[in-house]
DNA sequence: ATTTTAGTTTACGTTTACGTAAAAGTCAAC
DNA sequence: GTTGACTTTTACGTAAACGTAAACTAAAAT
């Protein structure tokens, strides 16, 4: 297998060595390390990574990233686990759809504006 | 016209009124006074105060809202202004259609995290 | 009229999410 | 094999977005 060096991962998603070393403080991200201590990133913890980055551009805090990142986690096996992950999931998801809304009215909202400061532009061409 | 206190505005959008203290301090938002000096919120302001926290939801900094509120300013009448305006709107609204789609992804994805788990339950109460 | 209740300013405190610097070890290149 | 780039931990610093407390004034309620 093949990996990453937090300098290549700082690099391929524009952030520092610490903040990825932060993420790792908080529990968020656990790379393996090799024999003299260096930490070394697989592809799986590179897509945790992208996920982390992805959440944070959606105002989520790190905690509610972590909770999530818990979704991703094979290792709940247990019955009653699982119907509390999918109970989770369901809650995160509708959260996630009310966003949508939200974010398509917002959208609406700016083309209205929009298209009113364009039609004011248009006036004041047609005036000089 | 009818008027709002600050209490009563925390109260509707579940915030502190130091929360919206804040908001005045940074600029976002410009209540009248009575005499005596208390603050007093029109609809107007309860609007501004909204688009605020719709912005907070979805990751944009105080700053970025502030600058994204200044759209809705009717004192930008300059050719020059509008112009400036208007590319910085389709600026904003291209990043919230990003976010739209980034989102959607996102439910994609967890969606169809929640269907396994739905189906390894699935099999657990097939064995029980 | 006098307690509550609500509002004001000032100012220091706190949490989150990192930045930055120091001191020391390690890897890669020449 | 030594220079230089990279990595490690530890630790203190910081900006944003408020929380909280004090000291005071105004409004509302009894």
């Amino acid at each position: 297998m093949n990996y990453y060096t937090i300098s290549q991962l700082a690099e391929q998603f524009d952030i520092s060595t610490r903040t990825i070393r932060y993420y790792e403080e908080r529990g968020l991200i656990s790379p393996i390390r090799t024999e003299s201590g260096q930490r070394l990133y697989t592809k799986k913890d590179r897509a945790v990574l992208k996920l982390i980055l992805r959440g944070k551009r959606f105002g989520f805090s790190l905690e509610e990233i972590h909770e999530m990142i818990s979704l991703f986690d094979n290792d709940r096996t247990g019955r009653k686990q699982l119907e509390k992950t999918i109970a989770y999931g369901e809650q995160k998801l509708k959260e996630v759809t009310e966003r949508i809304e939200d974010l398509m009215q917002l959208k609406q909202e700016m083309e209205a504006i929009l298209a009113d400061f364009r039609e004011r532009l248009q006036k004041l061409e047609g005036i000089e």
